[in-house]
DNA sequence: GAGCGGAATGACGCTGACGTCACTGAAACG
DNA sequence: CGTTTCAGTGACGTCAGCGTCATTCCGCTC
């Protein structure tokens, strides 16, 4: 209701050969349930949300849902999807030989990507990280071959690094979780504490410099230079 | 059923003595169903887990569950309940001044015994981490501020090792969110993968070396060793 | 072996959420 | 203006899971 659309231009122009004008409306209805349903399940959580709860912030009756989905799992379900590829697409590969853009730049370039959009999609990132676990036996797994595609890019990414000799010893599949344990952290922290979006400029430094040169033992450039390691010196 | 303790030896000793023994009955019989409940829900997963579910696990009736519990949330709670406080004793605060366990080794024991502990309970923390979250708004903020205990207690500890010099700058705050996110991460895929409890040293290992040098960028020892940084060097 | 206390049982009624479907209303058409 | 069509509606029947409670069962006491 209310947003019913009133009839309009659409009516003048080609009166017969739009079967058409049904279509945009019918996607634009979609939409509109698919972006009530993200609120709410930001709002209570998946578990706690039931049908009646998005018709009524869609403002559409109960029937209407059902004429545009299936049940509350398939909405959540596209919505992870959709979220899910962009989250992907933020992700760009990294060119060793460009020489215009380091290593380290790129890397950084891809870790601010991730922050930013968790920044700006942050209904998404609370559900993705709070809700997504646990729906159910099946749409676990695939959420988990989800993870577990970034997993294996960035581990094959951290092997190759450690051929060329810019990523250090360790087994990369364990540092690729230990990587992707911290940024999902810091996602989750970001939204929960509700920062603004320009600290992504700022976390993205700090989890670079984690990754580059963690944070325990002596600081990079001391005054006592030729001291091999430092650890467990008796102190 | 089934389970049904036969009468035994208990009939002959003291028989005039013993209103201990509906006592001691009545503990097994709450540990019973806890039991099966956390067996139940790390299979199942909370939600999917209904009374019916735990009471047949447990071989009792479903009027007995009530006797013990007030409903499925609260069984769950003190699951996780009890787990907490496993894995907050399982912390010890590092002691700075002591000559016979370095800060690194006191850090390792840490990580350590928290690593062995989700081996050993890989149930409740296969639970803890994929169910946890999501209960209901309630339950969320109580795990909510255990998760927010322990982080605070890291962000102390890394304050008080920035002002000695043994922890890098940085936002204590980040790296402390940094750190237990990639803790979480290892804990969660070690129970995932099924790894052996003997994995826990090498793992300890690999966990405390992230800590200590991070990954990328040149290794720990490098010639140049007064450059004050080190990072977007035109490359 | 009669009587008692309390743990255990499971059939039962209740409820909240679900998905359907017969109906409504309005736009499109002739 | 009558007719058709189809998105939209919401009352309704269904059902899974819940929590209760009258009854049964068991071991102990006298």
């Amino acid at each position: 209701m209310a947003t019913r659309r009133p009839r309009t231009k659409q009516a003048k122009e080609t009166a017969v050969v739009e079967p058409r004008r049904a279509h945009v409306d019918k996607h634009a209805r979609r939409q509109q349930i698919l972006e009530a349903s993200r609120t709410v399940f930001a709002r209570r959580g998946y578990h706690q949300t039931t049908i009646d709860h998005i018709v009524a912030e869609a403002g559409v009756a109960r029937g209407t849902f059902y004429l545009y989905f299936e049940d509350k799992r398939s909405v959540f379900s596209e919505l992870i999807d959709r979220f899910s590829s962009r989250i992907s697409m933020a992700i760009s590969s990294i060119v060793l030989d460009d020489p215009r853009r380091s290593v380290a730049e790129q890397t950084r370039a891809n870790i601010r990507a991730i922050i930013s959009l968790a920044l700006h999609e942050r209904e998404m990132t609370k559900i993705l990280f709070t809700d997504a676990a646990g729906v159910d036996p099946g749409f676990d797994r695939k959420l988990y071959s989800f993870y577990d595609e970034v997993v294996q890019l960035l581990t094959e990414s951290l092997r190759e690094g450690q051929r060329l000799g810019i990523v250090r010893d360790g087994e990369p599949r364990v540092l690729a979780y230990l990587t992707v344990g911290a940024l999902k952290e810091l996602l989750n922290q970001v939204v929960t504490l509700g920062l603004s979006v320009d600290s992504a400029e700022a976390l993205t430094t700090q989890l670079y410099e984690f990754l580059s040169h963690g944070y325990l033992g002596a600081p990079p450039a001391l005054p006592s230079p030729r001291s091999p390691r430092r650890r467990r010196s008796s102190k």
